[in-house]
DNA sequence: TCTGGGGTCCTAGGACCC
DNA sequence: TCTGGGGTCCTAGGACCC
């Protein structure tokens, strides 16, 4: 299909927007989202982005500032925006088929170069039957098309990028706006001269492949409008699993990193076994603050099984010994995670010619336990050492309550 | 005092093999 | 006594994204 543009569906503002759809009160009004731990904003609305909010802040150096104009703060809710998130896209492939969902909160699609009736049909169905603000770019590839959608944004929630003015506009486009160019590339492409869109695209093929690799090789063919990042309407499997978590405080002691290490470990293989897998290599890290002495102390390392496993109580054996031999006495440790990746799905599964009998045994207890959990919620039963109240977790002052998950939160509408 | 969590992809460099 | 080079696999880490 020669005409086959791409467009991009972004929600704006999205876990604002989420906070909102239970608060019609708070819309027009200041409001941010904050990260685990309350610790950075991760949201903020039009009202705060206004103010000069910068994204990603920590939430203690805006405090004040925040307050002073009365912004409602909200700790994250993800269980809350998956259950919009669902709903957004559900609504969005009623109306075009070829979808492929991008992220929470953004999904691709396919249209003609000029279609945009389709566009707007879309934006209106989800933001009538879903109530979540979106814009949507279109333009020949997905690079431009997030591109377009900054445009979108800032005009009337629907742009088409006019390649006839591309060529010229792109001068005056830094890379540093450009999807998939952060702040060390955005260094790297200034450090040979390259500082515009235009700059790249008139580079030669060849020494951007010898300098920046395939990555930068991509990124002028997405420039110039070659979908050099195909579109695939197929949902990928997911390849990894990752759980994580900083430390309310620091903390030197082993008992409370193995802790911590045991948690995540659970929580990954329950997120495993309900996609039907079975993972072959986990990776544990340690990490100290980010911002300190030990700064370069942390570090991780990976096991490999020998046969599949969604077995938690054989993967926390693992997890305990590579947990021991990362950690280093003395080292105040702030964060630390597992990350499961190799899976097979659970049927395919081949069995190993040397099972353990004690194992297989507990193999049979999994499903049970991820019941249990499910019935009386979460963490109600667990496996594997555990400290009686865990030291590292930390607090979520300011969540708001579970509306679409959890029945005694249901809001009460008075007719 | 207080700086997120969950993903993907890529690559440098060491180990190992022939 | 002299003492290669290329390929591949793996680990660990880095960059980016939302």
């Amino acid at each position: 299909m020669k005409d086959s543009w791409i467009g991009l569906l972004d929600c704006n503002n999205f876990f604002v927007s989420c906070e909102r759809l239970f608060r019609p009160d708070l819309v027009g009004k200041p409001v941010v989202v904050l990260s685990g731990n309350d610790g950075c904003i991760v949201a903020r609305s039009q009202e705060v982005k206004d103010m000069g909010v910068p994204m990603g802040v920590p939430y203690f150096q805006v405090k004040d500032i925040l307050k002073k104009d009365e912004t409602t703060t909200f700790s994250s809710h993800f269980a809350l925006y998956r259950d919009i998130s669902r709903r957004v896209f559900t609504v969005m492939r009623e109306e075009v088929d070829l979808v492929q969902q991008y992220s929470v909160d953004e999904a691709f699609f396919l249209c003609g170069s000029t279609d945009s009736g389709l566009a707007e049909q879309i934006k209106v169905a989800v933001e009538k039957r879903v109530g979540i603000p979106v814009s949507v770019g279109i333009a020949p590839s997905k690079t431009l098309a997030k591109y377009a959608n900054t445009h979108a944004k800032q005009g009337s929630g629907v742009h088409f990028l006019d390649m006839e003015n591309w060529s010229q506009e792109s001068k005056n486009v830094p890379l540093s706006r450009i999807w998939g160019v952060g702040g060390q590339l955005e260094i790297r492409y200034k450090q040979h001269g390259l500082v515009t869109v235009a700059d790249l695209l008139r580079a030669e093929t060849s020494r951007i492949q010898q300098v920046f690799g395939v990555h930068g090789v991509r990124l002028q063919q997405e420039l110039s409008g070659q979908q050099a990042l195909p579109f695939t309407q197929a949902r990928e499997p997911q390849k990894s699993i990752m759980s994580s978590r900083s430390f309310g405080k620091e903390t030197t002691d082993p008992a409370v990193i193995q802790d911590a290490a045991a948690y995540h470990t659970r929580h990954a293989l329950e997120d495993l076994r309900s996609m039907q897998s079975k993972t072959s290599i986990i990776r544990v890290s340690v990490r100290p603050s980010r911002h300190g002495d030990y700064l370069l102390r942390g570090g991780s390392k990976e096991a490999v099984f020998a046969a599949p496993t969604d077995n938690t109580i054989e993967v926390l054996k693992v997890v305990q010994k590579l947990t021991a031999s990362l950690i280093e006495p003395g080292v105040p440790y702030k964060k630390v995670g597992v990350v499961l990746s190799g899976f097979t799905s659970s049927e395919t599964v081949q069995q190993s010619l040397f099972v353990d009998e004690a194992v297989l045994k507990s193999d049979a207890l999994m499903p049970v336990i991820d019941l249990l959990n499910q019935r009386l919620g979460r963490d109600v039963v667990t496996l594997g050492s555990h400290l009686k109240t865990p030291q590292w977790q930390s607090l979520s002052e300011l969540k708001s309550p579970a509306y679409t998950t959890q029945w005694q939160d249901l809001k009460t509408v008075v007719a």
